[in-house]
DNA sequence: AGTCTATTGAGAATGAAAATCAATTTTATT
DNA sequence: AATAAAATTGATTTTCATTCTCAATAGACT
C-alpha cells in the first residue's frame, strides 16, 4: 500500500541554515557554484558539508535546478524550462527564454523528459 | 610581425603516445571520460599526465572536442556541430543531428558562436 | 519538559585534474 | 651517423571540489 515513489525517506526538518541556503540561491540570479554559496555563508557559521548537503535536498524536492556548465555545478533559482547564454570570456551565465522548436524537440532514441540548450559566445561586455 | 593568435607556442611533437591517446578517442563513439581512455591505454604504458595533457592538446588543435555533461567532461571524437541524447538511466549519451531551427538561434545578449543542446530522457534499453 | 532522531559542522577521506621535474625521446643541425 | 637543443613523458606530488564520518546539537512531537 505504501507508493514506492514516496518511499521511506526521513521526515524533513526546516533549520535556519536551509533556509538561509535557499535564500541565498534565490536571492543570487548569477547561477553561483556550491563554493559560491559557502563564501557568502560563511559570515553566518554555516559549515561546507551544510552547503552541499542542502543543495541536493533542494534539488530533490524541486526547489532549485543544478546545472553543468564547463565540468563544473552551478545551482539555478529558476526551475522554469529556459535556456542559458554564456559568454566565454568572463564565463557569466543568464536566462534566455527555450525556444519552442526546442521546446517541442523529440527523439528516436529516448523518451525526452527535459532538454539542456546554452549558447556560447562573446558577450557585449567582452566585445568592446 | 607575429600573430599573437598564434603566439609562440612551443612545435608540436607528435609521439606515439599522442597518436594512441586520438585514436582511442576515434575509435570509442562513446564520449569516454579521461580517466575511461587511461584504463584503456595503461596496457601500452602511457601515464595519466600524459592522457590528460594529450586530450588538452588534442582539443586545442581542433582533433576533439571535450564536452561538459553532468558535471564530468567527456571527448568527443565528433568536431561537427551536432547535439546529444543522454539517458538518464544509463547514462548513454548519443550523437544527435542539431535541429537546423536551433542552429540558427541568435542573441542580444552575445553573438553566438557555437550551442550545445542534450536531450535528457529515458533511452529504449532502460524502459522495457 | 522529555524523547527521539534528523541535522549540523569540524575534520578526514576520496578522487579528478593540474603541476613538478629528472629522464627520455624527438627533431634539427652538423 | 653522431650531437645538441628542447619538447615530451610518467612517477609522483599537489591542489582543490565534493563526499563521508561521527559526536554534539537542535527540530518535532507528545
Ligand atoms: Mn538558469
Ligand atoms: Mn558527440
Ligand atoms: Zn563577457
Ligand atoms: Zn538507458
Amino acid at each position: 500500500m505504501s507508493d514506492p515513489s514516496t518511499a521511506d525517506q526521513p521526515p524533513r526538518r526546516m533549520t535556519w541554515q536551509k533556509r538561509a541556503i535557499h535564500d541565498a540561491v534565490v536571492d543570487r540570479h548569477d547561477h553561483p557554484t556550491a563554493q559560491d554559496l559557502h563564501k557568502e555563508l560563511l559570515h553566518q557559521g554555516i559549515g561546507l558539508a551544510t552547503v552541499y548537503r542542502n543543495l541536493a535536498h533542494l534539488v530533490k524536492e524541486g526547489h532549485i535546478q543544478a546545472v553543468s556548465h564547463e565540468g563544473e555545478i552551478r545551482y539555478d533559482c529558476n526551475t522554469d524550462q529556459h535556456a542559458h547564454a554564456s559568454c566565454t570570456v568572463c564565463g557569466t551565465l543568464w536566462d534566455i527564454p527555450l525556444p519552442e522548436s526546442v521546446e517541442q524537440t523529440s527523439s528516436e532514441i529516448l523518451s525526452v523528459e527535459h532538454v539542456t540548450l546554452t549558447l556560447h559566445g562573446v558577450c557585449r561586455n567582452c566585445t568592446a
